[in-house]
DNA sequence: TTGGGAGTTTGTTCCAGAGCAAATTGCGAT
DNA sequence: ATCGCAATTTGCTCTGGAACAAACTCCCAA
């Protein structure tokens, strides 16, 4: 795949890959070392498991770059996206909570580039690094408050009001300005909102092409851009 | 209140009341002695607010008895309840989360009896008892799975499955056997149950009508007693 | 360059369940 | 006892959005 010229050119594997992101912030130079020694990467497509709900808890990892969805799958094979997570942040941390298989699928929404870490380093990461414990469970606390706020949701808004609400919150995570507006930095589909919105695909279609004839928000086929991110405020309040 | 015959009698403040609780459960009686010590013990009524969302999170608490709902107000003000919480589980632990203000909302939905303490002793919990962070986590994960759990429910299945889903979930944390099936053991009204389904109490009303015909169910108000916990697990599943 | 599949749009029908309204039942307080 | 309120039941109407169907458009690969 060429990069396109909005994607980040990905990045090498040496010691300023972490010391920016919380988990490892106040870690030495030398420790961070360490760390990176014992890490596997790799790059995903899109659109591919990472790991997948119920298989046991092996490996954690680590989002460098891309987006990844969090996804559950029902017994009539519907899949509905809980979660997004941008690029730096853990992931599959079973452990931390204290599960030894993972709760949910991590599917790749753009390219990404991951790291990981056999599961059993997992206590001695949470034991030896300053900082590494607090930060993950504050990414746990996020999620569980997110999760929360989609329950919200979707028991008191209107289809309209979530589509609006789901796009504000991507714009805000992956955002990128382009002349015209707010572009999503990755690819997304109305099926993929509609997942993201428990809706169906057609609703989101009809939804977004409203607001694209009001001028509010502007789509190719897997790629949208929010014009008036204001106006898709006022009706994410309803 | 008189205690109904089906209240346990409220436990007397003593190591007992801790050991056999799991963020507890590996230390010594003398340091159950010295947490002891420093919490505050409190009876709430039912339908009281034990802290409130967006507070300053000065404590965190421990159920000892009663039940405790998880709730959110929306702009509207219609309150949609996220998570019920049973006797024996910490609650309000903003800290863990990296929080300095509760996410949340903590309602008692019985009487109940809690233990609190100031929120600067959390760090020294972690630190000085073996386990209880450990445990703590577990308890974060399970209620993070719990809510993900609401967001799929809402997402794929029918009022009529989710009502079930809820009793169910219901029996099975707080079911008291009586001779005509198994009891929900605190005062639940058909207003309760539609927070938690995101339904009207109309519509549960009608629900559960139709099963009590059936014979699944018998309710008085604020009772519900399931008669054929088969019958509910088949409509649940759709 | 052309065919095919993935993604999207749009039209039409239909119904679960919300909203509104009103009657009924039971419980607790005086 | 009985009054008054809270909880529940039931009927009726109305609508958001799902379900089904079909056409269209873009992109990529051969």
């Amino acid at each position: 795949m060429v990069d396109a010229p909005h994607r980040k050119t990905l990045p090498r594997l040496d010691e300023s890959l972490l010391t920016h992101l919380p988990p490892f912030s106040r870690l030495e130079k030398r420790q961070i070392r360490v760390i990176l020694d014992q890490a596997s990467s790799r790059r995903y497509d899109e659109g591919v498991a990472i790991f997948e709900e119920a298989h046991p808890a092996e490996r954690f990892y680590m989002l460098l770059d891309g987006y990844v969805r969090v996804i559950r799958i029902t017994p009539n094979g519907e899949q509905i996206t809980a979660l997004h997570i941008p690029a730096g942040q853990l992931l599959g941390m079973a452990r931390a909570i204290g599960r030894d298989t993972y709760p949910a699928t991590a599917m790749t929404a753009s390219e990404s580039l991951v790291l990981s870490w056999p599961m059993h380093l997992w206590d001695s990461f949470i034991r030896d690094y300053d900082g590494f414990a607090t930060e993950t469970y504050k990414t746990v606390g996020q999620r569980l408050g997110e999760v929360h706020n989609r329950v919200i949701e979707m028991a008191t808004q209107q289809v309209e009001q979530r589509v609006a609400n789901a796009l504000l919150r991507l714009i805000n995570q992956t955002g990128r300005k382009v002349e015209t507006g707010i572009e999503i930095d990755f690819p997304i589909t109305r099926q993929d909102l509609s997942e993201l919105t428990a809706t169906t695909l057609h609703t989101v279609s009809r939804v977004l092409s409203g607001w694209e004839k009001r001028g509010v928000v502007e789509s190719k086929r897997k790629r949208i851009t929010v014009r008036d991110p204001h106006a898709l405020m006022v009706l994410s309040q309803g």
